[in-house]
DNA sequence: TCCATGAGTTACGAATTGGTACCTACTGGT
DNA sequence: ACCAGTAGGTACCAATTCGTAACTCATGGA
């Protein structure tokens, strides 16, 4: 869907997780799902509100990226106003697992980075 | 190093997987973590002979942000010509099992994926 | 003497990205 | 009568991205 991967569509064909690396990478999408996934199916404008900072057209967009690849489901009632709301479909809930171990694995990253830092600081200190 | 965390970087720090997920978007970086791993410590040229159609632009910028995230360690011998050596981090290696899961469920749905697109042509000819 | 190699760097340029502002249609509240 | 909220769609515009082509430096080979 974006150029990027029509650009080296045939080569890509050949990695199975470059696709799903592609889905989860847009800089919203993992907002998006780590919020559907914490706080449950929510509405467009909840949502919105949620994920800070997110102008209406790239939530859109990421939505509908996300439903056609059947991560998110979208349910709409035609009610007046509309209420539009947003799951995780199974597939969705298939990346808990990974994602939580990416998390995992972020946070440890980033406490042993702060150790290092602190360790270094406290050196500098010591050598004053 | 991206404008793109510059620009929503505080609300970033919140989510430790989104400077992960932003690790391993571009879209060479699983082809150079993918080789580096199954073809073991690898030179410049030969990576890229290997990840077809990158640039030498682009494998050099992938591979410095990798170092600079010490998923890669570069080795450089200054002999002429130069010998330029890559090679995975034990960081580096931390990934395995989580990209070894995503290439497990890309794989899976891509197989579901086309079931579901093979039953559906068996049913069009059928109702034919 | 000219070319190739290895590992890049730099300049340029076209395409893509993503934000802002404005539009829809409908209704309920003041 | 006017504004706000819902769930977007659209046009425009600036910035970013990534590819291409040319350049580097030093040496060994034809």
């Amino acid at each position: 869907m974006d150029a990027k991967q029509i650009h080296h569509g045939k080569e890509s064909a050949s990695c199975p997780m470059d696709f799903i690396l592609r889905m989860l990478m847009g800089p919203w999408t993992t907002y998006i799902l780590y919020n559907l996934k914490t706080h449950g199916p929510q509405r467009f404008g909840e949502l919105k509100r949620r994920v800070a900072g997110i102008s209406a057209k790239m939530l859109t967009e990421r939505l509908r990226t996300l439903e056609g690849a059947s991560l998110v489901r979208r349910d709409y009632e035609a009610t007046i106003p509309p209420k539009v709301t947003y799951s995780l479909t199974q597939r969705g809930h298939e990346l808990d697992d990974v994602l939580g171990k990416l998390a995992e694995i972020g946070m440890r990253w980033e406490a042993e980075d702060a150790a290092l830092r602190a360790a270094r600081a406290a050196e500098l200190k010591a050598a004053e």
